[in-house]
DNA sequence: TACCAGGTCCTCG
DNA sequence: CGAGGACATGGT
């Protein structure tokens, strides 16, 4: 299976990764303690990184942090959101993008509150984007992420398996670059997600490590030297 | 200098 | 629908 080749060779890559205030770069500590403040921080990341490297990404989450603006409300309020994530790229539109995600967050947590859903009543309810159990709302969630203006289905995707970690298989360029590889080839991008997911046990945690997998192959493939080494990982 | 990077939206046929 | 363009910075 190529996942294993993978993992043999890349290791796991406990993804997402953090941004660490005190190193001031993104680490990686796998996505099981995270903080209602992490999980946006990994939707944060999600969209900053839209067709861009990771690095820039990274760069404007760094900004956002010493500006004190990690946060839905502070995203909201603040004024030269655009400026701060300027490295990402595409920094007005994706400032945009911010403020409706973060202002829907609020929503969300606002709707939670007034619902009398208390805060800590089990794990699941603790996720700021649930309303109640864990099945249904996940496929509400993913609709209502994708209604949102900026997030299409790779960002909502990657935010429901990395930020909460639910069994989403998460396809994108490099996904796709794997498929075509293998001469595998679909029109959208759901049918790459239920070749995956039909294929595979649901798990989120192994979604989450084969993607980030496919991620790091995809890195080692892009460049032309190393082309023919990706390759041999898989064959 | 050209092309690519962990996409998405809008417009036009 | 599907193709084509706009959005923008930083690395190689």
């Amino acid at each position: 299976m190529i996942y294993k080749k993978m993992l043999g060779h890349f290791g796991p890559q406990d993804w997402w990764p953090i941004f660490d205030v005190k190193s001031g770069k993104c680490e990686y500590r796998g996505c099981e303690n995270y903080s209602d403040r992490d999980r946006f921080e990994v939707c944060v990341g999600a969209i900053l990184t839209q067709n861009t490297a990771w690095k820039n990404a990274e760069r404007a989450l760094a900004n956002l942090s010493a500006a004190g603006c990690l946060s839905p409300r502070k995203v909201c309020l603040a004024r030269n959101l655009a400026k701060l994530i300027k490295p990402a790229g595409y920094y007005n539109q994706k400032a945009k993008k911010l403020k409706i995600f973060a202002k829907y967050w609020l929503d969300k947590s606002l709707l939670r509150l007034a619902s009398g859903t208390p805060f800590k009543k089990g794990r699941k309810q603790n996720l700021p984007l649930c309303k109640r159990g864990m099945r249904g709302d996940f496929l509400e969630n993913r609709a209502e992420l994708l209604f949102l203006w900026g997030i299409g289905p790779e960002t909502a995707d990657s935010m429901l398996l990395y930020a909460f970690n639910r069994p989403v298989f998460v396809i994108d360029a490099y996904t796709k670059r794997l498929c075509k590889y293998y001469g595998i080839e679909f029109k959208t991008y759901d049918e790459y997600r239920k070749f995956f997911e039909s294929r595979l046990p649901r798990s989120a945690k192994l979604y989450n490590e084969f993607h980030a997998l496919i991620v790091a192959w995809g890195k080692m493939h892009g460049g032309k030297q190393n082309r023919a080494a990706a390759a041999k990982i898989i064959n």
